[in-house]
DNA sequence: GCATTATATATCGGATACCGACGTATACAG
DNA sequence: CTGTATACGTCGGTATCCGATATATAATGC
């Protein structure tokens, strides 16, 4: 293992649309629309992504192999709007969430020593 | 207190380069090459600021009152290299650390929600 | 004395990602 | 059959980063 295809090293840090794009992935299966509705579920509508983000950043993201299209065998039959495009994270997706996830802890700790290790919960 | 120009929501997020140049303030003053081994220390050499970077964000954090000069008595006389010029944090620029802060330990939070909370040490 | 090195600030052009605005397409409700 | 919510897509503007380049100065080696 650990192959060079699979450093996922240099595409950190991630912004934060694009890594809430591939978190909200990480719950399983959606297409696009349903990203948008879901990160602003998760981010508590902190972070409500325009459609320019969202499609640019899924097709930069199929270019990356860090998702993949998923060819819904059908099942979700009828419902309004365009044809649905549904995506998943690929191995490699999984491994630049949790990359991005230790940049971030990093960067954390590396704070609270530098602000005296006072905390301050979730304030929003 | 909560005056509209004490609000620095709408800095937010900043870019892990912005953000150590920040971090590294909050220690105390700094000049500018200072900053830079600082910040490769701070991330164990993770990220070394290029001086394009550096200077760039420094002339725009000062615009945005998140630092300012200080004129340095004198004290720090002799050394090779053009004059120094110290920056420390504003307020302002400490409550954007500390916004920053949150935000980052909201994103994880909600990253070890939807990975199902297992946790990966400071992988590196 | 003089070249080299390490320190230090500054600017510029290219690249990338984000974002708002706009455009298209489709199903369902009234 | 008009409106609304869903759904995908593109484009131009903008901000930030980054490498390359330039300039300035003190200490070090010879």
């Amino acid at each position: 293992m650990t192959d060079s295809h699979e450093d996922v090293s240099d595409l950190l840090p991630l912004r934060e649309p694009t890594f809430l794009i591939l978190l909200s992935l990480a719950e399983g299966q959606k297409h696009g629309y349903a990203i948008i509705k879901d990160v602003a579920e998760m981010s508590r509508d902190r972070v409500t992504l325009s459609t320019g983000t969202l499609y640019e950043a899924l097709a930069r993201l199929l270019d990356q192999l860090l998702i993949e299209r998923v060819e819904e065998p059908d099942e979700m039959g009828s419902h309004p709007g365009r044809p649905r495009k549904a995506y998943r994270l690929t191995l490699r997706g999984q491994r630049a969430v949790q990359a991005e996830v230790n940049r971030l802890q990093n960067l954390i700790a590396a704070a609270q020593q530098r602000l005296g290790l006072e905390r301050q919960g979730s304030g929003d």
